[in-house]
DNA sequence: TGAACATATGAACAACTAATCATATGAGGA
DNA sequence: TCCTCATATGATTAGTTGTTCATATGTTCA
């Protein structure tokens, strides 16, 4: 198995958070990581929108969105409020925003 | 095609960053959202590692290390240098630390 | 030059994911 | 109560992804 690393790894093992906080955060990450999800979160941004003004304005079926609504609002990402017979959908916190950011940064360099 | 969402739609899609921009930003955070490729990006958080060294660290494979190593690199997440027979990888940038940094904010509240 | 070491890479496969289709639930109005 | 509209959900399927195995590339040293 190669040459000796224990200092470094010692060391390194000591600094990386537990190994559920990284599978969370990986969980976190791979929500992120579908177009669909994305555009879905970036139409929050303004406000509320029901189901069907979503899967209108992405041009898809209102099932492909109610599934991936069930995604977000399983991640606490979104949070939903019934009015009638729709149901509305806004983003649960400023993180979504400030995650996207980031990762927006990062594309336009 | 439910009722009328058109004034909404019209505001939103005015705000909304173009389809390429979207895409790419979902392909970005495919790359955080897998626990080896976060646990890799945290290794190198102090400094550059050599291929083995990491491998060691995760208790993983070379090949599967180098594998996940390519897909960072092509990312321009990770670079690498070579020193001898070794190839030591470090982070590209900074904003893999703050893109993992508002990740962790989300988990941990 | 050849052996040993470090890393990269292609093919193959199992596991996972996102959209679709069909259908169920639930609310409002006639 | 029945019909319609808005949304949710389970099953299926095509496409994607991560690891493994086998092997190739490239470097050092004797």
């Amino acid at each position: 198995m190669a040459h000796d690393h224990s200092e470094l790894l010692k060391k390194i093992k000591k600094d990386m958070p537990a190994d559920e906080q990284l599978q969370d955060l990986g969980d976190l990450f791979k929500i992120f990581g579908d177009t669909t999800r994305i555009k879905i979160m970036y139409a929050l941004y303004e406000g509320e929108m029901c189901v069907c003004a979503i899967s209108e304005l992405l041009c898809m079926t209102q099932s492909a969105i109610s599934h991936q609504l069930k995604t977000l609002k399983d991640a606490n990402l979104v949070s939903a409020r019934r009015d009638g017979k729709e149901i509305y959908y806004s983003l649960s916190d400023e993180h979504v925003k400030s995650i996207i950011a980031e990762g927006f940064e990062h594309i336009t360099e």
